[in-house]
RNA sequence: GGACGAUUAGCUCAGUUGGUUAGAGCGUCUCGUUUACACCGAGAAGGUCGCAGGUUCGAAUCCUGCAUCGUCCACCA
């Protein structure tokens, strides 16, 4: 027996190795794999953000998605897994702005430029470590097709896309209530927004009635917001106030003379019954704002501060320290009628928390009609499946009420927007305009919007962008539509909705027909797992500490249907002693059959015994595949294990050492030559290592080896 | 406010279309060094399957209600 096949086996001895021998095969790469492969399978990878370092949902996710491809890759397909990693706009200008904090600097110091080359900087050596991360995990991409959300090619893909829905008309520019983020100074989406409940007050305040002398009481969580009002609205329903309507209020403090109005979406029974419009800093008074012909009024400018129209005593406050005033005023006019604590849930931005203000900017949309029915028709006509069922509901849910998507941010770190201004006539003139271009070449004289385009955005072009679009590419053409994508579930309309209805714009096809929404990973204590609280896991370090086939292992014993997981360590710890008991059966098996050794499909058995563990080993192949191919990975694994560990390793094995005739040597070796194929998309180190110490193989590497 | 999911052994979870003593991993206890493996083997303890009703010959499994936890969505200021 060889030297190296002592016990206990050591993951680290070999994993690195076999990695490194596994990428020098060039067997990760469609082109250089042996045979002919006729049929494909192409995964993208969802794109790690280049913001940091891999957490255990990533983990878990490579692992699902490396089961498939190289169960598929022993199946004889052609199979690509594309790696890459994603710019993620405002959570990355926001990492390398703390990094910049720490020395004393903003952004605004170094200059766009000088900025963006620091982040650049990051990007290299993050994007490098997450890369590096995934080989750790044994993730069989293909390196060579490494994508960024940013590179050079990808840029082209998006200006395209840009262009393209902008000649479709589809894309527009326009003054509109926004989600603004005053820290990160932009805009933000609908779904960049994380709602908090919290703890606040509701002010009842009295605006007099001008026609009677009479006072209407309103009810709101933001006095400061009053200074922007344009009118009253009280339900039509409402007998209390049936009077009034048509009326108006004295607003306080500014004493401007506001409309007292009728609409239905004002509920009779919340607060007095009465609410305050404020059509320029939020979105339900925007709206009623719209059906009523409000004038807008902005008192918060894009810094969170408060503008010139509130008024000379509140110009330049910020947003607390208006409110404050603005009590204080009412109190001192007498008009503060109550005062009562009230928790109610408050936007704030997903990267970098601070509260987020509603305002009116002038941004660019993208029409949503005409793309959420693409992205709803391909799920309804079954194109495209979720696994498990249940979140093509989620999905249709947020389609069929989804709003036009702002598309603008006022980040530095993105893809700048292809659309070119020229001003027209002078800076003061009435008369001015401004031009527009959209393209790659604009004429002369015209300058770039500084606006860069939502992350998102290009993430959506992913399935197609990487594989070469605009262009028509080879693998294009081969490798899309691609097979799965494998997902985390919250970025399920973020990401997959909008990858969808791209791929149908684009290329008049989805991009991918399964989607898997695998489990989310949750401490112990069933929350999310979070850096602040020390509660996350660091997959390295479980790597480091069990291996990444007990890592692996960990994940998938513990992915079950999907559900969600609280993190148990114990489950990587069975993961690394049953790598053990692999190795040691392989011991066994080898030392005992010696030149025997025969791994060929045995034929016309005349032991039992010998009969029914090559039953159960041919039935235990064909679940697997059942269950891969059904994603249910979780299952498929706790049967192999049950059945190496109980039914060959305890019995079988045990039942052979009495023997010593060719028939059991050989469906000693065959067994153990099909074991570690099933188990190689699960556990593919510990597999091929064995595989390499076998006294026959056909193969150079069991990756290729054939199913 | 709505939707979805969860609630089974000390811990983390399985339990297919309802059918005999409810399973696994880890942990605990007892015994064991027989030449693959102590990251092991043999065995054991440990569960009124969240609660309350109902359907059924029979329910962890189906129905209704409730409770707790979690996730997502949402324009009651």
């Amino acid at each position: 027996m060889n030297d190296d096949f002592l016990k206990p086996y050591s993951f680290k001895e070999n994993e690195d190795k076999i990695y490194k021998d596994w990428e020098s095969s060039g067997f990760f790469n469609p082109d250089k794999l042996p045979g002919k492969r006729e049929k494909t399978f192409s995964i993208v990878i969802p794109p790690p953000n280049v913001t940091g370092s891999l957490h255990m949902g990533h983990a878990l996710n490579a692992s699902i998605q490396d089961i498939l491809i190289r169960y598929k890759r022993m199946k004889g397909f052609k199979t690509l897994w594309l790696p890459g990693t994603d710019h993620a706009g405002i959570a990355t200008q926001n990492v390398v702005e703390k990094q910049l904090k720490k020395e004393g600097l903003s952004r605004h110091d170094l200059g766009r430029e000088k900025f963006l080359e620091k982040v650049w900087e990051w990007k290299e050596k993050y994007g490098d470590i997450i890369l590096g991360q995934l080989k750790k995990i044994g993730a069989s991409c293909d390196w060579s097709r490494t994508r960024f959300t940013m590179d050079k090619e990808y840029a082209k893909a998006v200006s395209e896309a840009f262009g393209h829905y902008y000649k479709k008309g589809w894309i527009y520019q326009g003054d509109r209530i926004v989600n603004w983020c005053p820290k990160d100074a932009t805009s933000l989406s609908d779904l960049e927004l994380e709602y908090k409940e919290e703890k606040g007050k509701l002010w009842h305040i009295k605006y007099p009635i001008k026609e009677s002398g009479d006072f209407i009481t309103v009810a709101t969580t933001r006095p400061e917001t009053m200074l922007g009002d344009s009118a009253v609205a009280v339900n039509p329903q409402d007998e209390r106030y049936k009077k009034i309507v048509g009326k108006h209020a004295i607003l306080p403090i500014l004493n401007r003379e506001i409309p007292i109005i009728a609409d239905r979406f004002v509920e009779k029974d919340f607060g007095t019954g009465a609410v305050k419009i404020t059509p320029a800093h939020d979105f339900v008074d925007a709206d009623m704002g719209e059906r009523h012909n409000l004038p807008k009024y902005q008192v918060i400018n894009e810094k969170g501060r408060m503008t010139e129209i509130a008024g000379k005593e509140f110009e330049g406050l910020k947003i607390l320290e208006a409110r404050e005033k603005v009590i204080e005023e009412l109190k001192k006019l007498n008009l503060l009628e109550k005062e009562e604590d009230y928790i109610h849930s408050v936007a704030h931005c997903y990267r970098c928390d601070s509260v987020i203000e509603p305002l009116i900017s002038k941004q660019w949309f993208l029409k949503m009609d005409k793309l959420a029915e693409l992205a709803i028709k391909a799920v309804e006509d079954g194109k495209v499946k979720f696994y498990p069922e249940r979140w093509s509901k989620i999905y249709l849910d947020w389609l069929s009420k989804v709003k036009d998507w702002c598309i603008s941010r006022q980040i530095w770190w993105g893809h700048q927007l292809p659309v070119y201004f020229k001003q027209e006539g002078t800076q003061d003139s009435k008369d001015k305009e401004v031009k527009i271009y959209v393209g790659e070449n604009p004429p002369e004289g015209y300058t770039r919007s500084t606006d860069v385009l939502d992350t998102w955005f290009s993430s959506a072009l992913w399935p197609f962008a990487t594989l070469g679009y605009p262009e028509k590419t080879n693998d294009l053409k081969e490798f899309y539509p691609t097979s799965v994508l494998s997902t985390a579930r919250d970025i399920l309309n973020l990401w997959v909705s909008r990858m969808i209805f791209s791929g149908e714009e684009f290329m008049n096809k989805e991009p991918f027909s399964d989607v898997i929404i695998h489990a989310t990973i949750l401490a112990k204590d069933g929350k999310r797992m979070s850096k602040s609280l020390g509660t996350g896991i660091d997959p390295m370090t479980l790597i480091e500490k069990y291996g990444a086939d007990a890592t692996r292992f960990g994940l998938i014993w513990q992915a079950m249907g999907g559900q969600d997981i609280r993190w148990a360590d114990e489950h990587v710890l069975a993961g690394q002693k049953f790598a053990n008991k692999l190795w040691n059966i392989s011991r066994f098996i080898i030392s005992k059959a010696e030149d025997d050794f025969n791994i060929s499909d045995p034929h016309q058995i005349k032991d039992e015994e010998n009969r029914k563990i090559i039953d159960g080993i041919k039935k235990l192949k064909a679940e697997t595949e059942n269950k891969i191919n059904g994603y249910d990975f979780g299952q498929a694994l706790h049967d192999i294990y049950e059945f190496v560990w109980r039914e060959f390793a305890d019995k079988y094995i045990e039942y052979s050492k009495n023997k010593d005739d060719q028939e059991t040597k050989n469906i000693l070796s065959y067994s153990l030559f099909e074991i570690i194929k099933i188990l190689h998309p699960f556990m593919p180190f510990v597999t091929e290592a064995i595989y390499q110490r076998l006294p026959k193989k056909e193969k150079e590497y069991l990756i290729v080896e054939e199913w």
